[in-house]
DNA sequence: GTACGAGCGATTGCATCCAATCACAAGGAG
DNA sequence: CTCCTTGTGATTGGATGCAATCGCTCGTAC
């Protein structure tokens, strides 16, 4: 895996020997950026004296890691077998989206009012780039969480930001996969949805944000189970 | 402290020399029992040491529990420092209630369905004995958890029901405090709450039922700015 | 040929040990 | 008298090592 050792290296040498008093965020980091990326799909084995070699780091703070990993919906963990990258069942991940739907219009509001009028042109401008970004499905799932997120990074909360924060990773591996699915047509549709936002927002309508984003989050959940086979088997 | 050494006798007794591949949850298990009992209210520091004497490990998995209990938002650590029973400020226990407010009808109406009427007669019984609480704040804060989880407890969800008992828990410490200082008159229309959600349910109204609820969450949520010195300093 | 059980390797779980860091207190300079 | 500095104790962070557990293979019985 040359991909993954040149990852390493670099994160070794990062990781050696400082001692910031927390090497199982770092090493969180990096396996969470990885499983976000797509480069450690569903159901890929973690195992302990891997990721330990790879940050020149014991398998104390892989746990502690890996831990975190768990409580993040990233990956599960079971005792005394090992750790696998999280696999959701299109259930799971339709739930997600339904608590996404209820809270991040919440969100939403709460950060709205606080974004300045440079915040809104940037927010403008990704929607324009999303909307010219075609068919390019990674330019597109990295441009669409950049506007959203940036939507949101206003709020002053401790709470519910990174709870959604948490809620788009978990489905993060997934999204890559429907989105490639999905027909001009429903990719037109959200780009459109996306500039009603930045209209609202800038408008200073909350209740009519909230709705459209409601609306754009429902859309997308029951495109999910257009796509059913890319998700883990119903238990 | 006599009172946490019955705890840890009895508690060290029963961990001794299991190995179910899990020491960690365990303690995890027990220190947030202490936490929401109010035993060990916010604020209270937490020695990893301690921990590990009371219940004969090592300091290793007392981390571990330290860190889902983290995750969990019950425990604050800042790295080299320490461990302590988080705090909440005013503004974050709004926070919560806000978010339980727009998911804990969706937990419901996943649930509600799946109620037998055994179940509903017991979520009336459960309505009915908490209006006969009077002033008692344990046996109202004992019965009126009980009373939701128990209206959630049929729903088969993966993702929601965990995140609603996270909630739960991380106000728990606070609620012990302003439901003490509610007000008779506050006390009879929660209680009147709890019987015409039961009612909803049992006649299948789930949009009824869940109208109640968000309300009910919400006047809970606008009573406790009525008690803003429980809280920690805002930031 | 199939099903079951024992043995072995691989991997995790936890205890022990050492080093790094922080909080606090005492001392000295301004 | 106040503020800064320095050293010491307490506590956490992480590495190493050993024991328990799990999955797998191989052999054996039916």
């Amino acid at each position: 895996m040359p991909r993954t050792d040149t990852a390493s290296t670099e994160l070794s040498a990062d990781v050696a020997r400082t001692r910031d008093g927390d090497a199982g965020a770092r090493i969180a980091d990096s396996v969470r950026s990885a499983i976000l990326s797509g480069e450690q799909p569903p159901g890929t084995r973690i195992r302990q004296e891997d990721l330990a070699a790879r940050f020149g780091a014991s398998r104390v703070p892989v746990r502690e890691a890996l831990r975190q990993l768990e409580f993040e919906g990233l990956v599960t963990v079971r005792a005394n077998s090992g750790a696998w990258v999280a696999q959701l069942t299109l259930s799971e991940c339709e739930e997600v989206y339904r608590i996404r739907e209820r809270i991040e219009p919440l969100l939403l509001a709460s950060s709205a009012p606080h974004l300045t009028d440079d915040d809104i042109d940037r927010l403008a401008d990704l929607a324009a780039r999303i909307s010219d970004s075609g068919d390019d499905t990674e330019a597109f799932l990295r441009l669409d969480r950049e506007f959203h997120l940036a939507s949101y990074a206003a709020a002053r909360t401790r709470q519910l930001g990174p709870l959604i924060h948490k809620l788009w990773n978990t489905t993060a591996p997934y999204r890559r996969a429907y989105v490639a699915s999905w027909t001009p047509e429903a990719r037109r549709i959200a780009n459109e949805e996306h500039h009603l936002i930045v209209a609202a927002v800038r408008d200073g309508d909350l209740e009519h944000a909230e709705r459209i984003l409601e609306g754009h989050i429902r859309r997308t959940r029951r495109q999910l189970a257009r796509t059913p086979d890319i998700f883990a088997p119903e238990r």
